[in-house]
RNA sequence: CCCCAGAUAGCUCAUCUGGUAGAGCACACGCCUGAUAAGCGUGAGGUGGCUGGAUCAUGACCAGCUCUGGGGACCA
């Protein structure tokens, strides 16, 4: 027997069938740094329309997780997709450097700036830690394929960057946005500085919740508001009781508010206290809001108790009593934050640690007492207890009025509290001089407003959650009583507060110091080097601003400042959180300086969590390491991962899903092989067939491809990378995969190498992956890039500068064979595949090939078929197909069709594996059919449809 | 406590404006051994989170609830 096997077109190519990601990539990568990739890329495209997509700056501290590498790569798909489109996308990643966590991480390595090491020592020390995390961020960025000016990020540390810092606040301050407060602000003890309200979180806390008495100044004058509920107004000493949970800003307190909304009553009682005698006074009378006297009486556990008088709350203003233990007034003020909810409607005031406290005393005239130090340290004039910390004053508190008998109740209270969000630590309110941007003094949230209605939030919720913030949030506080942060650089009168007349050159002079020398100039500056004579009158602001200031003028540090950039950048694509991060603080400081918002569209994700829904922490042990997956299975799955999920709400990482993610990239990768390995020996220069002269099953591909390319396209432009990658996933397997590629073997196989048959095939072939490797390109970058030189005909070295392949077309509207009726052909294929597989089931047959079918159609259905004639059979994949009118054979779920499926009785053609009734038919060749003998040696079959 | 988003086959997602749920992958079984740590075929998978309601009819509309994620408020 002769081997006929040499004498097939069998598919061959280098290009492996298993990625070997985890291992090749990093080869690619090194093989990308060396020929400068991205610069060349930005060669290629320049001239193009830009698409700038800017990087919002990852905090220089810390492994990357999951939540980075989303990020990354859905940037990175962007940028990619857009410069497939046709733009000149350039990336400049960037990073955030100042700021506490940071500084956190110093001092826990060479101790407090100020105290064991000096200033200027400090930040040097955190410049460096930060430049180390980059360099550490900056490596696994590049390892999950993100293209960007990795050799020239934006740093917030770089001295350009600090100078301009400084510029952006100078331009704030000349729009009048900026202005100087005393406030009570969030304020960690622990670090020592007030924070922002993103850097605050809630957490359960037990506190001390305690029950005080205050005297009136006048006994006889308060009990005269009240008028008898009975006879009397009943016997005993007259107190009003504060409820609160923080005993320790007693020695804080100035007033108490009541409620013109409320009634108050006097309650006569005798609160014999069996837990701890010293609570009671035996009878007294105690003013507490009317509506809440059964819920305290019962918290006291006093059941035996006398409303005896009531007053409104109106009438009550101004009474003035006295501090439990001190000589100070206490008068009562009217104040709309107090409720009934819990307490006594009756609200100890301390202006210096309320917001609420700070507003209604304000209103009266009272001012704030400073007594806390800003390590949380009562100052030398707190009577008692000076030298104290605010968080161990609580119990001593507690003790000394209970000794002067103004304790009325102490218990454990269990509720959420502020807590710092780096040190965990309880917060405190303490009323500071801070800088803040206002919202309202010079328009900027009307603009805002405004302005977030120009903008395209994706998705379109985006808009709704960010005006919301807007709306509502107070005055950003941008002061910081910190080291290493960007100073505000601001020198204000010693006696009135003003800021110099001369400000914002002072800001530019200094600016262009921090452009040579970074941060530490200011603090350097000598004043009298700055401002001359002026120097006597004025100090130096010492404060940093806010990190969050930092990363919102991006907008003028990079965009602004980088040539290739523009500003405002076409898209801001952070997690969601960003609304009231980045987001925010950039569209503030947009308008604050430029008048509008720094960006055009806007795209958030989600935050990544586990198979159950849960969201990734350490400590419930459900992270899935980015490096781990990209070690495991490559960059290239990670990022088809990112692309097929839809990140609009949470994205699901899990094992399985990885895995499978994993299974979909081999299916289209092998699909991609398959193409190259049938395109050997082929030149697109001398063997690419005419649309017009190719056979009308390639057109089909072709024209499917150019189809599926639109979709693509579409979803490209519509950031809807999942729908993307779906098409891409169902085109390979099932348009090509299951239906053309599986019909065009024999073809491809066993036609005469050249002939038109072969040619006209290879032809689609080539189109239809040069379209391809383009769509893969945005997301499988690694793969793509590996698929590129091995495309017969690509001599560029490179892929990522190509736009979507113009190479397609659709079917000729009057084909031979229309869209429709391949779609036709394609359900009885499914068919007659049902009824092989049934016969197959019994044992009738094995492959296809073996099997022969008669069609039973009807009329439409046989115009149909009969279209193709006798290459029918290849359509079909069986040794004999044809068509009758009528009815016939087993009933199938098309109308019209029957199907009878028959073993052929032929023998095997030893090349073609058709078995057909001429085998043999040449004596030189007897075990070939006529159709092999005429591609062996005669001119090639002739194949008019497939 | 309030607001937003989501809840459809093991997984990722469809199902446009209501008319007895669809793809692909995974799985099972089989075929092929000329894509071979591949390819093809067939098949089995869903009380569409729960409960009510409007409708001739709804997974899709309304109300309430549960779970998950996000945000906000309160937290004196």
């Amino acid at each position: 027997m002769t081997d006929y096997k040499s004498t097939l077109n069998l598919p061959l190519t280098s290009f492996p069938m298993r990625g070997n990601l985890a291992q090749n990539e990093p080869k690619a990568l090194a093989n990308w740094a060396k020929k400068d990739l991205y610069q060349l890329i930005r060669k290629n495209c320049a001239g193009r329309p830009k698409f700038i997509l800017h990087d919002g700056p990852p905090y220089a501290n810390g492994d990357i997780h999951i939540g980075h590498a989303v990020n990354k790569i859905l940037k990175d798909v962007v940028i990619k997709s857009k410069t497939l489109a046709g733009f000149d996308a350039p990336y400049v990643p960037g990073w955030d450097c100042h700021g506490l966590p940071i500084e956190h991480r110093v001092e826990k390595k060479i101790g407090k700036a100020g105290a064991k090491v000096p200033f200027d020592v400090f930040r040097q020390k955190c410049r460096e830690y930060a430049a180390k995390q980059i360099e550490g961020q900056k490596k696994d960025f590049i390892r999950l394929g993100v293209f960007g000016e990795w050799d020239n990020p934006y740093l917030s540390m770089d001295f350009q960057f600090e100078a301009d810092i400084i510029r952006s606040l100078s331009k704030i301050v000349q729009n009048g946005h900026l202005h100087k407060g005393f406030k009570p602000v969030y304020w960690s003890v622990v670090g020592g500085s007030a924070l922002a309200e993103a850097e605050v979180e809630y957490q359960d806390k037990v506190s001390t919740s305690i029950d005080v008495r205050y005297s009136p100044r006048d006994q006889s004058e308060l009990l005269s508001k009240f008028v008898p509920t009975g006879e009397d107004l009943g016997n005993g000493e007259v107190s009003l009781v504060i409820w609160t949970t923080t005993p320790w800003t007693i020695p804080a307190s100035q007033a108490i508010s009541i409620s013109a909304e409320l009634k108050y009553a006097l309650v006569e009682f005798d609160a014999q206290n069996e837990q701890d005698e010293r609570f009671g006074l035996g009878k007294e009378r105690v003013v507490l809001a009317a509506e809440m006297v059964n819920q305290v009486m019962s918290r006291y556990g006093v059941e035996d108790y006398r409303v005896v008088g009531l007053a409104s709350g109106t009438s009550l203003e101004n009474i003035e009593c006295v501090h439990p233990y001190l000589e100070r007034k206490i008068p009562l003020l009217l104040g709309e934050h107090v409720t009934t909810e819990a307490g006594t409607g009756l609200v100890h005031t301390a202006p210096d640690h309320g917001a609420d406290d700070f507003t209604v005393s304000r209103g009266y005239g009272i001012e704030t007492l400073n007594l806390v130090n800003a390590n949380g340290v009562y100052s030398d004039k707190t009577e008692h207890f000076s030298g104290q910390h605010v968080y161990k004053v609580d119990e001593p508190v507690c003790e000394l009025l209970a000794e002067k008998g103004r304790l009325v109740r102490k218990e454990k209270f269990k509720h959420s509290f502020p807590h710092c969000w780096r040190t965990k630590t309880p917060l405190i309110f303490r009323a500071t001089p801070q800088w803040f941007i206002s919202m309202d003094k010079n328009g900027l949230r009307e603009s805002a407003m405004s302005s977030i209605k120009d903008v395209r939030w994706i998705p379109d919720w985006g808009q709704a959650r960010i005006e919301g913030m807007v709306e509502g949030r107070p005055d950003w506080c941008i002061s910081r009583q910190r080291t290493w942060g960007v100073p505000l650089c601001l020198l204000v009168h010693k006696d009135t507060d003003e800021l110099h007349p001369n400000t914002n050159e002072l800001m530019e002079k200094v600016a262009i110091l921090v452009e040579e020398k970074g941060i530490q100039a200011w603090f350097d500056i000598d004043l009298n080097d700055l401002i001359g004579a002026d120097a006597k009158d004025y100090v130096k602001v010492n404060d940093t601003l806010d990190v969050w200031f930092d990363s919102g003028v991006t907008h003028q540090c990079v965009l602004e400042r980088r040539g290739e950039l523009v500003e405002p950048a076409d898209m801001y694509l952070e997690g969601s959180d960003q609304h009231r991060g980045w987001f925010q603080s950039s569209l503030l400081t947009g308008l604050a300086i430029n008048g509008h918002p720094p960006y055009k569209e806007v795209l958030t994700h989600g935050f990544v969590v586990d198979a159950k829904g849960q969201k990734m922490s350490k400590s419930v042990g459900n992270v899935v390491a980015p490096m781990t997956v990209i070690n495991k299975l490559g960059a290239d799955i990670l990022r088809l991962w990112v692309a097929s999920t839809d990140y609009r709400s949470e994205i699901t990482a899990s094992d399985e899903i990885l895995n499978r993610t994993a299974d979909t990239y081999r299916r289209l990768r092998n699909t991609a092989r398959f193409f190259l390995a049938n395109l050997n020996g082929f030149n697109p220069e001398t063997d690419l067939v005419a649309a017009e002269d190719m056979l009308p099953l390639d057109r089909w591909a072709v024209d499917c491809a150019y189809k599926t390319q639109n979709e693509l396209k579409a979803a490209y432009d519509d950031y809807n990378f999942l729908v993307a990658t779906q098409k891409m996933h169902h085109f390979c397997a099932m348009d090509m995969g299951s239906f053309y590629l599986d019909i065009i073997k024999d073809r491809q196989y066993t036609a005469k190498a050249g002939s038109a048959a072969h040619k006209s095939c290879q032809t689609a072939l080539y189109h239809i992956i040069q379209a391809i490797v383009r769509w893969f390109m945005p997301v499988m970058s690694f793969t793509a890039q590996e698929l590129w030189p091995n495309i017969p005909g690509n001599n560029e070295d490179s892929i990522f500068w190509e736009t979507w392949y113009d190479g397609l077309f659709p079917n000729d509207v009057d084909a031979k064979i229309s869209d429709n009726a391949w779609q036709t052909i394609s359900k009885v294929k499914i068919e007659v595949n049902r009824q092989i597989e049934s016969m197959r089931k019994e044992g009738g047959i094995g492959s296809s090939l073996e099997a022969e079918v008669v069609l039973f159609a009807n009329e439409e259905l046989y115009s149909c078929l009969s279209k193709l004639e006798n290459e029918l059979r290849f359509v079909l994949i069986t040794s004999k197909a044809t068509v009758r009118k009528g009815d016939g054979g087993s009933t199938t779920e098309i109308d019209g069709l029957g199907v009878e499926v028959s073993a052929s009785e032929n023998k095997k053609c030893e090349r073609c594996w058709h078995r057909t009734e001429d085998i043999g038919v040449d004596s030189n060749h007897p075990d070939l059919c006529g159709r092999c003998v005429e591609n062996v040696d005669g001119s090639g079959e002739v194949r008019h449809y497939a």
